[in-house]
DNA sequence: AGACACATGTAAAGCGTTACATGATTCT
DNA sequence: AGAATCATGTAACGCTTTACATGTGTCT
């Protein structure tokens, strides 16, 4: 029941759709999984040593002959195994920390502004995520009525649109909440 | 630009509510902040140990004499004054780990019978934890209409309900999508 | 020329969970 | 009597980020 890191199976993942970089699979993770889950370069480029020590990917490419350094990564069937094996298995990971519910909770350690101006930059963070994130699902979805078939990734893009559209609505509410209760109602 | 620890400041906003036992403040976390946050024993008590060093709490009471051994802390001038200074402070955290979402990311490397699975558990999952958010939010309205004020902590319950509710719609619409492309089209 | 993106990698430091150790009280 | 909860605390281990080091290619 020890919950080790899920590094490994994000890259067996990545790798299994396509043969990557490290750098490509930070930049993928950082383009398409950002929503839900993250990964830093030192955790990336050691991960990648690991799996192909374990056979479970292997160097496709080393383009090193004058022009950039780069190594291009493929899974084996090894690798494939070793990550179907893993979907199978149950959930572990259900993690978030978001510093913004922890400071509204403590509202009333400050003044209503500090917090209001919290969800305002909240708000705009947030917004320009969402548009991103509309833009990504709309993507996909034309692609697949073009029978191109991205279906996984249609869900999990339509998932991170909710969660964005769904915090911009709970930012504004609550600052309507706080407006009301907190700030016009001063002179009570 | 350090991202340092937030536990203190947990602590610190959780004690200037009202005095605690550092087992209270845990306790305290899992039924009112799990929707965003979380903390374990193994960083509250040295925290409580390091605010005591510096100042920003104090032992209001150590019952020892035969009963249960129990230390409640109490917060200080100093100790509200680093929190308030925290709260000012932008917001550095924002980061979300689900499973969930790189395995259905992944769903083209298994069946979809694997993912539809997973999507099942966490439904069931989810409706109790949305189950328990939607009374505790319907609690503290309450109060609010009986004149005890709990805003923010009101606030902070809408977003938890609601990120639940989201979750469980995305996941039966996700669920659908996969049955009707995936597993009803086999013949196809 | 300078900025920025591409690209790989390591080391240090700190964060955070889990397991362990210990014991009292309350509930069934 | 036994299980669950209350209660405090430490140690080990592993996870993760951040900073650093280095260099190429592309765009303005």
């Amino acid at each position: 029941m020890r919950k080790g890191s899920k590094t490994k199976y994000l890259v067996l993942g990545i790798l299994d759709k396509d043969s990557q970089t490290g750098y490509g699979i930070k930049k993928l993770i950082e383009r398409e999984h950002a929503h839900f889950w993250q990964e830093s370069f030192g955790q990336i480029y050691p991960t990648l040593k690991k799996l192909e020590e374990d056979g479970f990917i292997v160097k496709l490419e080393e383009d090193n002959t004058g022009g950039r350094k780069q190594i291009i990564y493929s899974i084996t069937d090894a690798g494939r195994v070793h990550l179907k094996q893993w979907l199978i298995e149950d959930i572990e990971v259900e993690r978030l920390r978001y510093e913004l519910f922890v400071k509204v909770a403590f509202g009333d350690s400050t003044e209503p502004e500090v917090i209001v101006k919290h969800l305002d930059e909240f708000i705009s963070r947030t917004e320009k995520k969402s548009k991103h994130a509309k833009e990504a699902h709309e993507h996909l979805k034309q692609l697949y009525s073009h029978g191109d078939d991205h279906t996984y990734n249609e869900i999990t893009s339509l998932g991170g649109l909710r969660f964005y559209e769904m915090m911009l609505k709970w930012a504004r509410d609550s600052k309507d909440i706080i407006q009301e209760r907190k700030i016009n109602n001063k002179n009570k």
